[in-house]
DNA sequence: GATGGGCCTAAGCAAGCGCTTAGTCAATGA
DNA sequence: TCATTGACTAAGCGCTTGCTTAGGCCCATC
């Protein structure tokens, strides 16, 4: 007897399928390639639906930046945060990273490459977060270079390993001779050599 | 008392003029995000001049893409055959293709981010120039596992070497930390950490 | 000094765009 | 039972899109 949960869950249902075919579309196509008639036939609804559940076309791809983003930023917190050896933080760190954009490349795409389409307010605000990880990501390194466990340039291995891991949303294909839990591993082997970490 | 070549000359030069609009324009906001409209006006011209010199806006983006494919392939290629060296080859082709990229981010924004807005016989004439890059970068990286001066996996070093190079169109600015010269030197020594080159 | 050809543009066409309006319909609570 | 609510859509509005048309202008040639 929970009539209006169920109702809501059906728009729930709804909206989160329009979300969908939006990361989908916007990841094929574009944002400015996709048109808001694309997404709705995508969730199978008329045109005038996605207004119903989403405020504009920019909005939803505020939504998928700003959830991609927080994500990443999570993972690479957890990381940080989950040991005091910055060698296992660098590892967790990459690993976790890899098989995210990998495992979910199509997303991916969305996330790193339709920034521009962003509103100015939105961008700023997802540039904040960027920057967040870039933080983490250089703190990990600096630990390290200073335990001297790396022997690395930190701005230099920061871009590189970060280049490595967005750069994957762009490339990645179920299609690719490696499983995001593979890829994962032979990246994370990759960090430890670009860092010169101790054998 | 060459008239005639001035008159070429002239129409050359607007043509120029156009593709580079064109360039700046697909880079900042995509392909799809930019109108004809734009391109004319940066190149202080009226819409229907784009259509005096060009074909279309697609076949604009072949040119730019056909052309920046062209010179990465030469690069590599260059690289490939200046020396029997796998090791001073890699160098090369890194230093090559990282300054490349750095310098020339803006229109290597469009070469390699506006694939899937090709037509899909130019994209597939696009790949074929992709794929071939690909095999000369893995050439120099078997030459050297079976020389004993690098020890990786082929396939993951060039994945991870080329990815490093093409993210740059990505992340690089002019307010960058590094000019595209010293990013060139700082990758060619990750690359001969990746490789596992003997030191 | 008329002619022909190439560069260029004003005007505009058909199609497609993001988004809104006005209303239908089924389920709900009084 | 009936008014209300909220998901949903048919129709369409105002605007922009890629591209075309028709013609003006300049200039080398005859």
């Amino acid at each position: 007897m929970v009539p209006v949960t169920d109702h809501v869950k059906g728009a729930e249902a709804t909206r989160a399928r329009l979300l969908e075919a939006a990361v989908q579309a916007f990841s094929a196509k574009g944002f400015h390639g996709t048109t808001t008639r694309d997404i709705a036939a995508a969730a199978g609804m008329s045109p005038a639906a996605l207004y119903v559940h989403h405020r504009s076309k920019e909005e939803l791809l505020h939504l998928i930046s700003l959830t991609g983003h927080v994500e990443t930023l999570g993972l690479v917190h957890t990381a940080r945060t989950s040991s005091d050896d910055p060698v296992q933080q660098l590892l967790q760190v990459v690993r976790g990273f890899v098989e995210h954009h990998a495992r979910g490349h199509i997303g991916a795409r969305v996330v790193n490459y339709e920034l521009s389409a962003l509103s100015p307010d939105h961008l700023a605000e997802i540039q904040t977060l960027r920057h967040q990880i870039d933080v983490e990501v250089r703190a990990i390194l600096t630990d390290g270079v200073r335990a001297e466990v790396f022997d690395v340039d930190v701005k230099i291995a920061a871009t590189a390993i970060l280049s490595l891991g967005i750069d994957i949303a762009r490339w990645y294909s179920p299609d690719a001779p490696w499983t995001p839990a593979e890829l994962a591993d032979h990246y994370a082997e990759l960090a430890l050599r670009i860092v010169g970490a101790r054998t």
